[in-house]
DNA sequence: TCGAATTTGTGCGTATGTATC
DNA sequence: GGATACATACGCACAAATTCG
């Protein structure tokens, strides 16, 4: 029994922002206030917003006050076997869907598979990959990452071997793999979360503690792979919404 | 420049957690030693601890020390077209191939539409529904939650209006809404994640500030919502894989 | 425009209790 | 039982940002 007081303090802060008596955008007592009103010294009203700022329930400045976190507008990645067979890239096509400008930078180099890579790729250890790093905007916002790795032993000496270079650029992993001759008939994405490390949030001028959501995507061509990438996403800018016919 | 001291100590241990040099299972130093270290006093070590506790690198044992979470064996949830018209329960056909023992408890109450029920199921705030909560269990740990709502409009007065009674208990939904004459046709999961909740954290046995991922799904048949459900899954237990086929 | 009050962020030192080794 | 380690809590201090009269 007897929980420590600032897991108590937070439960009821908690508690009042989900079932919406604290409203978004809406201020939570200052720590004196809480310091005061729970009985406590200020150190203890401290942890308690700092978990919940943590969790994402609160969002603090510093001179004015601590807020009820308001989402910024969730946009939305559609994932489904029908968005694939486009012309042109998905993720622009998903965002112009809902009004935005999609965009997106990227980096490639040719590296060497380490073993994690190399399981998902069903190559060796050390083999040669093309690997690619992008950053996807949308209005000129950072979005989300993602870094990709081809095998080279698929694409060396094709035109698509640079990704973002010659006639296929931005088209899609789909698209370019079907312009050298491969079909992928399969994509399987698995999803994970876990809290945002501090290069991707520098990229993505997220907090420290935000929760990111990781695909780990990969198209297989005749049951063997010819891509695969990891996917960051940010929980707090987008959702995703997996479409799956029912046979 | 000169970001503080202890997210300076946590960035160090970060960075030697993921990139390996500090493998699950493995202790870091005690906040004495710590504090020593980056010649600081000990609350400041404890800080930065704290916050990467919170972000689930790290997991302390009192007297023993604080050590690199192990990620338990992770569970993989299939989601894709083609199992769900296997008969029986999707969750147990995952379990079993995994070689585990799945099974749950729930328990069903007629109950009225929230807002967000509502605009979900496409009925009207207030409308009668049926809402099911579940716990799913592995080899008898609680490993998911779920809660379901169908529109008593779909159900009532037919055998599956109870959705763990009668003779089509515990067959998913898309083979009980079969045996009332309606086909679904699709099924959308839209998939955030956030910070899981009071209770949420004692039915799954889960510490204050793991990540949830949370699967908002909708079945409909002849465009019309048959089944909404959240469920709730705790991200050190289980990773998700859709399969999607390529056009 | 200025200055005072408020609020958050960070940090120090200390204390007590409890769990582990 | 003693040493070690973590969890929680108190009280204080100062800087920086904001608010407001």
């Amino acid at each position: 029994m007897s929980q420590p007081v600032y897991l108590r303090i937070a439960d009821d802060l908690r508690r009042q922002i989900v079932d919406g008596r604290l409203a978004p955008g809406d201020r939570v007592p200052s720590r004196h206030e809480l310091a005061r009103e729970y009985e406590v010294s200020d150190r203890v009203a401290v942890e308690a917003v700092r978990l919940l700022s943590a969790e994402g329930y609160l969002e603090s400045r510093p001179g004015a006050g601590t807020f009820v976190r308001t989402r910024p507008t969730v946009r939305r990645l559609t994932r489904s076997w029908y968005r694939e067979d486009r012309a042109g890239s998905p993720f622009a096509a998903d965002m112009e869907a809902q009004g935005r400008a999609g965009s997106w930078r990227s980096s490639s180099e040719t590296t060497t598979a380490t073993p994690a890579i190399a399981g998902r790729l069903e190559i060796a250890e050390g083999d040669p990959v093309m690997r690619t790093r992008y950053v996807y905007l949308a209005d000129d916002e950072p979005l989300m990452v993602s870094t990709s790795w081809e095998p080279l032993a698929v694409t060396r000496g094709t035109p698509v071997m640079f990704p973002e270079e010659g006639p296929h650029a931005g088209t899609g992993v789909v698209a370019r793999m079907r312009a050298i001759g491969l079909q992928p008939t399969q994509a399987t994405e698995v999803v994970t979360a876990r809290a945002i490390l501090a290069g991707e949030a520098e990229s993505l001028s997220s907090r420290i503690g935000a929760v990111v959501m990781v695909i780990q995507r990969t198209y297989r061509s005749g049951g063997r792979p010819v891509e695969t990438a990891d996917i960051v996403v940010p929980v707090d800018r987008l959702e995703l919404a997996y479409e799956i016919p029912v046979s």
